[in-house]
RNA sequence: GGGCCCGUAGCUCAGCGGUAGAGCAGUGGACUUUUAAUCCAUCGGUCCAGGGUUCGAAUCCCUGCGGGCCUACCA
């Protein structure tokens, strides 16, 4: 009778039988002596190879496996079920004596045999079992475990996905990922990939004497970066607090505080469209370094992008649809002024005004502001023109200092700030500076944004006076990162949508 | 925000003006080593929602909701 609920009320049904015959559906212990599946395959498989299995191929442990049920083959005398723990699969081979007993010791085989009635009838895939036996290889050649005994561990009420198929509907993919996980390899791969990824992070980090800091969410200012924030409210102190949008002035202010190097992996929240490649919260990380500048980070994020790579893919070369990107040469690096004279075939200079910029832009069919100031419609240009054709990672160094208020400004080029982005894939994936630590140039370019604001531009560095206090007292001259964890995933998993890589991705209400 | 596409059984999908279908899952049965087990039988639907056109709508049209891709702004 299968709509869902009939086919839930088939399931409890079953459970209210187990519950009648005296056995737990959900019993909240597991046989002693459990091991991970992929642990009994590998001692079966070495004990194979020492050729020291008796009883003719079986193994002569008895070892407890417990795991979720993925299939069911009833062979009528004898069943086959493939059972899954979180490190491989193991398929069981149940003969008819096989009963259920959560309070039998494996052991008292003699008390539980005589409850034959209660078995395969009660069970489902989905469920989840314990079995005590011992491990053989049939004759297909597939490692099973001849069950003595078995017991349910957690009885499933709604019926898992299409064995074969798994779950392709994308929306329920990602609204319930469990199912995604449960059914499709690729999402456990990837969700595996990120963790190995922060993981490597975190170790190159710490290998060169970083230390790893939490700095707050709730913030007074949402600062350090230009997005719109989103406001939070406070009960007891009856005020709003801004959820951070990135990292970078409080980590400053450790280094003020007299860390040199500091890092941070950290969500932040930007209060913006969603698409393949933004979702509202992401995990940035910042690191900062005192007492080495911008092209000191270029060489670091180098070497980090290498071994991360290695040690996620064990290769330099990642292949991207059809692109393969290699970490592995030396990355181009070419100035901001450069690359538009080598992609977008002008050149820059000085004499050039707001206007010819302008007419450079309507030839490529880029809209401009009124508003716009000569370095946005350069921007608009650099985005338009040159950074998709940044395939292979690449520098773009020597921004316009309009654009960064928070870098200092290359000494003899009022106009240009030390910093760079990383391009890969046409895509930002890293920015660094050498860190402005003039707190009256900091003040000044601070408060040029916040003239900016005040024309109606939503997306400027804010004033933080409290940062401008910290910065008063002295911060050593420094190079600072951030990049975007999930850019850095996507890569290495050669994924194109970032909601495959954050298992939860923020999706519409939506009221089926 | 704009353009294109999608929404049918628990899952994967077909049907695209004329009685809502298949495989898997479920239920009942057969089967002494299966590998998407097989075989027989069987149950199962707000065809995303609302409106319209029509003798008749899952199918055509409109609106809404949700999703995907492309596109514009942000990492």
């Amino acid at each position: 009778m299968p709509t869902e609920e009939e086919l839930i009320f088939q399931r409890r049904k079953k459970r209210d039988l187990l519950r009648h015959s005296k056995y737990e559906a959900y019993p909240p212990r597991v046989w002693r002596g459990r091991i991970n599946c992929s642990v009994a395959v590998a001692r079966f498989e070495s004990a194979e190879r020492r050729s020291s299995l008796i009883d003719e191929g079986m193994m002569s442990q008895h070892v407890t496996l417990a795991g979720r049920v993925l299939a069911i083959r009833n062979m009528g005398s004898r069943a086959f079920v493939d059972v899954r723990d979180g490190t491989a699969k193991v398929q069981l081979n149940l003969g008819r004596e096989a009963v259920f007993s959560d309070t039998k010791r494996p052991s008292q085989k003699a008390k539980w045999q005589s409850e034959v009635g209660i078995g395969l009838n009660v069970l489902d895939v989905g469920d989840f079992v314990q079995a005590y036996g011992r491990l053989f290889r049939t004759r297909l050649g597939e490692v099973t475990l001849q069950v003595e005994s078995w017991g349910l561990l957690t009885k499933t009420l709604r019926p898992l996905p299409d064995k074969w198929h798994g779950i392709s509907d994308v929306e329920t993919r990602y609204r319930q990922r469990y199912l995604d996980l449960i059914a499709n390899e690729r999402s456990r791969e990837i969700a595996l990939l990120r963790t190995k990824v922060l993981a490597a992070v975190r170790l190159f980090y710490i290998k060169r004497d970083f230390i790893e800091v939490e700095t707050p969410v709730l913030q007074d200012e949402a600062g350090g970066a230009a997005a719109r924030p989103f406001i939070t409210h406070h009960n007891a102190l009856d005020r709003d607090f801004f959820l951070r949008i990135s990292l970078e002035l409080h980590l400053k202010r450790l280094l003020v505080g007299g860390f040199d190097k500091v890092f941070e992996i950290g969500r932040v929240f930007r209060n913006e469209g969603i698409d393949r490649r933004h979702n509202p919260e992401f995990s940035l990380l910042e690191s900062y370094e005192a007492y080495t500048d911008y092209l000191h980070v270029a060489k670091m994020v180098e070497d980090l992008y290498r071994f991360v790579a290695m040690q996620v893919r064990g290769t330099l070369q990642i292949p991207f649809g059809e692109e393969i990107i290699d970490l592995g040469v030396p990355w181009a690096r070419i100035t901001y002024r450069d690359a538009l004279r080598k992609y977008a075939g002008f050149t820059y200079s000085e004499s050039t005004t707001v206007d010819d910029l302008r007419g450079i832009a309507a030839g490529h069919r880029i809209a401009t502001e009124a508003s716009d100031s000569k370095d946005t419609i350069l921007d608009k240009l650099m985005s338009e023109l040159v950074e998709p054709q940044l395939i292979q990672p690449t520098f773009l160094l020597d921004y316009p200092s309009e654009l960064s208020p928070l870098a200092k400004k290359k000494p003899g080029f009022p106009d240009t700030a030390e910093r760079f982005e990383l391009f890969v894939l046409g895509y930002e994936m890293a920015n660094a500076y050498s860190e402005q630590n003039d707190p009256d140039t900091q003040r000044l370019s601070m408060l040029d944004q916040a003239f900016k604001a005040a024309e109606g531009d939503e997306e400027v560095e804010i004033a933080d006076e409290d940062f401008l206090t910290a910065l008063e007292y002295g911060m050593p001259p420094a190079g600072g990162l951030g990049f975007g964890i999930e850019r850095m995933v996507m890569l290495m998993a050669g994924e194109p949508s970032i909601r495959e890589v954050i298992l939860f991705p923020a999706m519409r209400d939506n009221q089926r």
